[in-house]
RNA sequence: GCGCCUGUAGCUCAAUAGGAUAGAGCAACGGACUUCUAAUCCGUAGGCUGGGGGUUCGACUCCCUCCAGGCGCGCCA
């Protein structure tokens, strides 16, 4: 039976009448597919769909709405409370059609869940890891590291929200070799600062934030590193320019809105000795040859494209050795799921980690990427270039000092995140029509405005006396439009969290904000008619919280006035 | 050369696990403020979904092939 706005009900009916259409018909089949419930773009296809009798119809090789037709009967022997009208239609399809007072029931649902509605427990609380952003500590974070960031964060509300146990994490490559240049470079900045004539190494790194460490150095410590150059000069510039750099990224985070569960130092696989032990562990289990003094990993036993070094022929591990120790340690910390966010110049490593996961023993599909696309930053409809190398490149901190957490946040999630994003700072800043931030923003504020105004003329609703609001009297166009949009708030939820998708929420909430805006233009909430007053003060209120809370999934204020 | 991603309206992007008539915003044109914020709304116009084959009841979506763009192919991290 049919429970609310909720659909795990009619599933299961329709999955019991398709068992009972295969027994009458003395048809076997192994598994029948997922009853699958979409909402139809079309209005005159009814408020929720599905194709099952059409799935049926390819396997078993029956006339699809003939199974549609029998399907129909079972349904309607136990339904007829809830649906208004469940009809056949085009090749296949069964439409469902809810009664009216039916999809009145969300806006109890909403009043009662508030800041709860959207969440369910789909993930039945299954541990996933979720390692995002992970630069490392040599630089400043900037705008592409910022989209990765939003996904990751946004990511890990929205799984939350579907019942998932979610851990977020940082992993901080301290390490290896590129640390060393970093002190360097420091280094010879601050030498250089001191008026000694040094050439900057080639590979070193060469951004301005490198310089105004050094004069940090200059200032704190005066000159007492003049003319230095030893094994504890080198070690004290690296660690100062790693603590203070990762502090920056942590600060710039922390403005974006972002903070992690855990900061995971690559270093600490080395000082507790987790390694070398997988290395062993992979070696022990044949996985692991040796070929020119190095120690190769078979991964093209596993699809990859050719075998990987893990340790070098001087001994030292490379960067790949300590990855398959940190991805086991993630399954030894009890992650069933394992999800990482990385910029799709990161692609090729992928094939590789899932073999080395898959020789540890771990399931392949245990481990996923997302790759993030890169950003492209427009200004008066020109690229902004953005190479590493000369240390030009706009910072996230940048970004967010010129158009400001929420429109970055929102830029950055609006389009699927593996598609190239265009970041154009004109429409970012504008302060109108385009900005799809401050349609959506102001939908809400123009929401408050009316229950502000509602509660100066008197009417206002209180949490006693809900039951006595007349919903019939929603009974608009634009009112049931929101209502069917409000009803699948849910599914959207769902849907992003199962398929990685953030701007599903993004999309969702455009379209929840101009039905409003439409719904505004066309009534008013605030009338004389105090009863009808009350009903649409009931409706804008769910849109309110649906509104809030879907702002929230991403990570972006709901401003009250505007 | 091999591999991964992308190609949809003039521009930026959607299209719910292969579903019904491919949709939004911007830009263009024409309308709507004595009204709860016009940062809004309504209308018009705009398409051989990069090209060509295939798979099936049905393809933007899956397969093959070609074209264009991005990225990757270290005993770097």
């Amino acid at each position: 039976m049919l429970n609310k706005t909720d659909h795990e009900g009619l599933k299961q009916t329709i999955t019991e009448s398709v068992y009972q259409y295969l027994k009458e018909k003395g048809i076997e089949i192994d598994a029948i597919p997922a009853i699958i419930l979409t909402t139809p773009k079309e209005r005159v296809h009814g408020h929720l769909s599905t194709n099952i009798a059409l799935q049926l119809s390819g396997m078993v090789s029956n006339n699809a709405r003939e199974i549609a037709q029998f399907i129909v009967k079972e349904l309607k022997k136990s339904n007829e409370e809830v649906f208004d009208k469940i009809e056949i239609a085009g090749p296949g399809f069964i439409n469902f059609y809810f009664k009216k007072d039916l999809l009145y029931t969300v806006l109890h649902e909403i009043t009662a869940e508030k800041n709860k509605f959207g969440y369910s427990d789909i993930g039945k609380g299954e541990k996933i890891l979720l390692e995002y952003v992970s630069v490392n500590p040599t630089g400043p974070l900037h705008v592409g590291h910022g989209k990765c960031a939003a996904v990751g964060d946004s990511l890990s509300k929205i799984l939350k929200a579907a019942g998932y146990r979610v851990s977020t994490e940082y992993y901080i490559n301290d390490h290896g070799k590129q640390m060393d240049v970093l002190g360097q470079s420091v280094l010879v900045r601050y030498r250089q600062l001191l008026g000694e004539m040094l050439e900057f190494p080639e590979n070193g790194y060469q951004g301005d934030y490198i310089i105004a460490l050094a004069r940090e150095v200059l200032d704190k410590y005066g000159i007492e590193f003049k003319g230095k150059d030893d094994s504890e000069t080198i070690q004290f510039f690296k660690s100062y320019a790693q603590q203070r750099i990762l502090q920056d990224i942590k600060e710039d985070l922390a403005l974006f809105g972002v903070e992690f569960d855990n900061w995971f130092s690559e270093e600490s696989l080395f000082t507790q000795n987790k390694v070398y032990p997988v290395v062993d562990r992979l070696r022990q289990e044949g996985f692991i040859y040796l070929d020119k003094g190095a120690l190769w990993f078979k991964s093209t036993d596993f699809g990859d494209e050719k075998d990987r070094v893990v340790t070098r022929a001087n001994g030292e591990a490379a960067y790949f050795a300590s990855d398959i120790a940190y991805h086991d340690d993630k399954y030894k910390r009890g992650f069933k799921t394992l999800i990482d966010i990385w910029g799709s110049d990161h692609h090729g490593y992928i094939s590789r980690v899932k073999a080395a996961i898959q020789a540890l023993g771990y399931s392949r599909d245990s481990f996923q990427v997302l790759l993030v696309q890169f950003v492209t930053l427009v200004r008066a409809g020109k690229t902004i270039g953005m190479s590493t190398r000369g240390g030009q490149f706009v910072t996230l901190k940048d970004l967010l000092k010129e158009v400001g957490k929420d429109v970055a946040r929102y830029f950055f999630l609006m389009h699927s995140h593996d598609s190239h994003t265009e970041f154009d700072l004109d429409i970012a800043k504008s302060q109108s029509l385009e900005n799809p931030v401050f349609y959506i923003q102001y939908a809400y504020a123009r929401i408050c405005s009316i229950i502000k105004k509602g509660e100066t003329n008197n009417i206002a609703l209180n949490d006693t006396g809900k039951e006595q609001i007349d919903l019939k009297l929603l009974d608009k166009k634009e009112e049931l439009e929101i209502l069917k949009k409000l009803i699948n708030f849910k599914k959207i939820v769902e849907r992003s969290a199962i398929q990685r998708k953030p701007y599903l929420i993004a999309g969702y909430l455009h379209e929840l904000a101009s039905l409003f805006h439409k719904y505004y233009t066309e009534h008013k909430v605030i009338t004389r008619d105090k009863k009808l007053s009350e009903a649409r003060l009931y409706l804008i209120s769910s849109v309110k919280i649906v509104l809030e809370n879907a702002l929230s999934l991403l990570g972006i204020d709901a401003p009250e006035k505007m």
